[in-house]
DNA sequence: AAAAAAG
């Protein structure tokens, strides 16, 4: 069974509109498979990445529920990993919600300031979506006023990752407080057995999805370089010389290395930012704003960004070295080539880290092509396939599950973003996810271009 | 083995 279009969904008009204005044409193979199933109240775990139209395939469902609901009380919890994640999703709300009356709000901590306030007001007056990393979340909850007895709808967003953070507990207290009637959709990169645990103790009768989870969109070009450490930084200036580069994420493992590779990156005269944890959460916000309007082509970052996020035009990643866990690989790439465009991942392969290569190899189940250093950065190490092995522990067997089909051409237009580029993307963003704006919605870098003029218009936004 | 998330 193929679903063309959004319409066959039988979803609110007004959401329809959103869809529309967002740019989504016909939906995905895990939003065909997923919104039947949300729709009829079904709990849900489904292996898929972002980048699957992943979000779209529970944000569409869960909004088209609440149209026809009451917007007096707090119907709908989301968790997520990640401050960053926790922001896109709710901006994502807000743009397919923009002509539906449902209110959301970004919880998370970091901020100075007000934002507590703010959170807390929003909490209170009943926002219908709450969009949260667990911490804060228990911390507002500890507080006393979040009311969560009327809560009808629970995700779970990368859910292996949160359990990886150590959020296993925190989940679990929060989910203690919520009705046992309620509809829970847990979303994984991957299937391990910690996450069965967890869907047994918090799922009913889940339908079950999984989609190409360990293997890489098609319209990525891969590559990599086997170096020494020293040649790194100078193969990466190469680099950035040689290609066509419209925007570039950095990846390193080590938080130290993302302020050296800015500072080289400065030193050679391009303009980057670096984003990580012990940045504050204001400079964090500012990078990643500045990077979607493109106000500099080059963000360094550590694994905060591997997962989910999604900028456009990503032309280029460069793993400056090798993740730890080959999921994060595949998260890390997973950048570039969004919405069936292509883009080009290039690896930096030490020594040390060659014997992390056969373990991404036999996920992504083909082999990373090695291109040679050009002869003016001098000799090269030799790679040897399997790489040196560290002493012991690294050797544990990941069983990677057989059921990956290839990887769901993402079909062309699932990304919203590629429908309109919004010349006022100087908008206040940070701001606007802490506040409870009355009725109309304010507009956000992502919203989409109301198409009707009967639609009711957003106020013009401060500067 | 490193990173992220509550102050």
């Amino acid at each position: 069974m193929s679903v063309e279009t959004f319409e066959a969904f039988n979803l609110h008009q007004d959401l329809l509109a959103g869809i529309q204005a967002m740019g989504y044409k016909s939906p995905t193979p895990i939003q065909q498979q997923a919104i039947p199933e949300i729709l009829a109240n079904k709990d849900m775990i489904a292996c898929a990445q972002t980048g699957t139209g992943k979000t779209a395939a529970y944000l569409l469902p869960l909004l088209d529920k609440i149209s026809h609901a009451s917007h007096d009380h707090t119907s709908t919890l989301i968790l997520v990993p990640t401050r960053e994640l926790a922001k896109q999703i709710d901006e994502q709300i807000e743009g397919f919600a923009y002509f539906v009356s449902a209110q959301s709000i970004a919880i998370y901590g970091g901020n100075k300031g007000d934002s507590w306030d703010a959170q807390k007001k929003a909490i209170t007056s009943g926002a219908d979506i709450i969009v949260a990393t667990p911490g804060r979340f228990i911390a507002h909850m500890n507080m006393g006023y979040v009311k969560l007895d009327k809560l009808e709808y629970l995700i779970l967003d990368e859910a292996d990752k949160m359990l990886d953070m150590g959020f296993m507990d925190d989940i679990m207290r929060i989910v203690r407080h919520l009705p046992q009637k309620r509809q829970t959709l847990l979303f994984s990169a991957t299937m391990p057995g910690k996450i069965r645990e967890l869907a047994r103790k918090i799922l009913h009768n889940p339908t079950e999805i999984s989609l190409a989870v360990s293997k890489p969109a098609e319209g990525i070009d891969q590559r990599s370089y086997v170096v020494y450490d020293k040649q790194k930084l100078p193969l990466l200036q190469h680099l950035i010389q040689e290609l066509e580069v419209q925007s570039m994420i950095i990846f390193t493992s080590r938080k130290s290395a993302v302020n050296d590779i800015v500072k080289a990156l400065r030193k050679m005269g391009h303009t980057a930012e670096g984003i990580m944890s012990d940045r504050t959460q204001e400079e964090r916000e500012a990078a990643m704003q500045g990077f979607r309007n493109k106000q500099f082509k080059i963000l360094v970052a550590t694994d905060i960004l591997s997962r989910g996020i999604d900028v456009d035009n990503i032309s280029h990643i460069i793993n400056f070295d090798v993740p730890h866990d080959a999921e994060d690989y595949v998260h890390r790439i997973g950048r570039t080539a969004r919405a069936a465009t292509t883009g080009t991942a290039i690896t930096f392969i030490n020594e040390k880290e060659q014997y992390r290569i056969s373990r991404i190899e036999k996920l992504i189940e083909k082999e990373l092509p090695k291109l040679p250093v050009p002869e003016a950065f001098g000799p090269a190490p030799e790679y040897k396939s399997g790489g040196a092995k560290p002493a012991s522990g690294e050797n544990r067997n990941r069983n990677r599950s057989k059921n990956s089909k290839s990887s769901s051409s993402n079909s062309s237009n699932s990304n919203p973003k590629t429908s309109g580029n919004n010349p006022s993307s100087s908008t206040e963003r940070s701001s606007s996810s802490t506040e409870r704006p009355k009725k109309p919605f304010r507009p956000r870098n992502n919203k989409p271009k109301p198409q009707d003029s009967t639609a009711v218009q957003p106020p013009a936004t401060e500067s």
